[in-house]
DNA sequence: CGGTGTGAATGCTTTCACAGCC
DNA sequence: GGCTGTGAAAGCATTCACACCG
């Protein structure tokens, strides 16, 4: 299958979500648009690059379209697909994320919670084990961790990614405020609070 | 100024918080791509979008270079074009929010925040004003909020979302695990942990 | 009909390459 | 020499429009 462009990718893993919302069994382009805005020509496209087939005339089948997206971006949900990630930082952010349910019915598992206070990691409680920040490269490396969510003080997010990129992780959601300088074989997805409303309100007026 | 297109924003919004991080007084294009990967002549490109001319032929003064941004994007720091917003949702993630020195030194202000348990709004310790989701309508009017962080649990998203819609909120923050629906007059920013995951992933192997 | 899938056309974005400036 | 700013070319993404299918 030839690569799918990034515009389409971004689209598509929101589709798969949404698909998972859904109730009914078949849905059109065009319902889509209604829930998305995105112009139905576009949804085909988009939908066309996943090479289905799947032939139907009159809209598509709701799970077999998610389960087609998902296969395509390897984001399955089957426990087979199952990827593995770790929080670093676990202040009352991070410590947020603990809450298991956010990644029930993800192809996402929390396999370790790193803190550099050695206090947090012994107080806090989850189902998956937390670790001082100290023992990071060991235990990704023997959990075989892909993922990180940085949740770190902004003070320690550059050192702190550049740990992550070391250790060999693929990819880094960025909670904190610090742009990030990593190697481009790490991909990294900004999401504090102030860059996502920084990035809505330049759309606003500029 | 002609409008600027979306993914030069985008570049544009992070160029101006790496800016704020930066020590140097001035920086080129080249030094720029070593901390964000971007090319040169696209980093040139964006930056001519803003029309400042200030024709240093040997690199950009950073601050110089942060205000122009600031102020094409409208998202400057000083008082005066600051922008209020609200939490909606004080769970654990929302909570975690109100630790205020996350918007220090950015241009919104938090102006207000809300959950439907009068029991967390009274127990929660916050800088500004939490109150019953029920106010949402009358606070919203009346501090002239215009943005939403939303992070109430999943099986309200979308209605609170349409709720903030019908205030005139002009951009939400999304935290929850839900897709929205809102008119196109809202602008959605998608920063649920496992849809940023996601769009790591569908990048790694698609 | 009401819908999908897809060449072909259009419209954006990025890259190239070079004139102009310090 | 090293760097910016920008026309012009190349490369992508989106939309159009229509054949085809149930």
């Amino acid at each position: 299958m030839k690569p799918i462009p990034e515009p389409s990718r971004r689209r598509l893993v929101l589709l798969a979500q949404l698909l998972a919302q859904q109730n009914e069994e078949k849905i059109t382009s065009i319902a889509i648009q209604k829930l998305t805005g995105w112009s139905p020509s576009q949804i085909r496209r988009d939908i066309s690059l996943l090479e289905l087939h799947s032939g139907a005339s009159n809209g598509y089948k709701v799970q077999e379209l998610r389960g087609a997206i998902c296969a395509a971006l390897n984001i399955g949900g089957n426990t087979d697909t199952e990827k593995k990630c770790c929080i670093v930082g676990l202040g009352r952010l991070g410590a947020a994320l603990l809450e298991n349910s956010i990644f029930e019915n993800s192809p996402f598992r929390i396999a370790a919670g790193f803190d550099s206070n050695v206090n947090r990691t012994e107080v806090l409680r989850s189902t998956f084990p937390l670790h001082p920040t100290t023992y990071l490269e060991r235990v990704t490396a023997e959990e075989h961790i892909e993922y990180a969510i940085l949740a770190v003080p902004d003070s320690e997010a550059q050192a702190t990614a550049a740990r992550l990129a070391a250790c060999g992780i693929k990819g880094i959601v960025n909670y904190t405020g610090i742009v990030l300088s990593v190697p481009e074989t790490v991909a990294v997805e900004n999401v504090s609070p102030v860059t996502a409303l920084a990035t809505i309100a330049a759309r606003i007026h500029a």
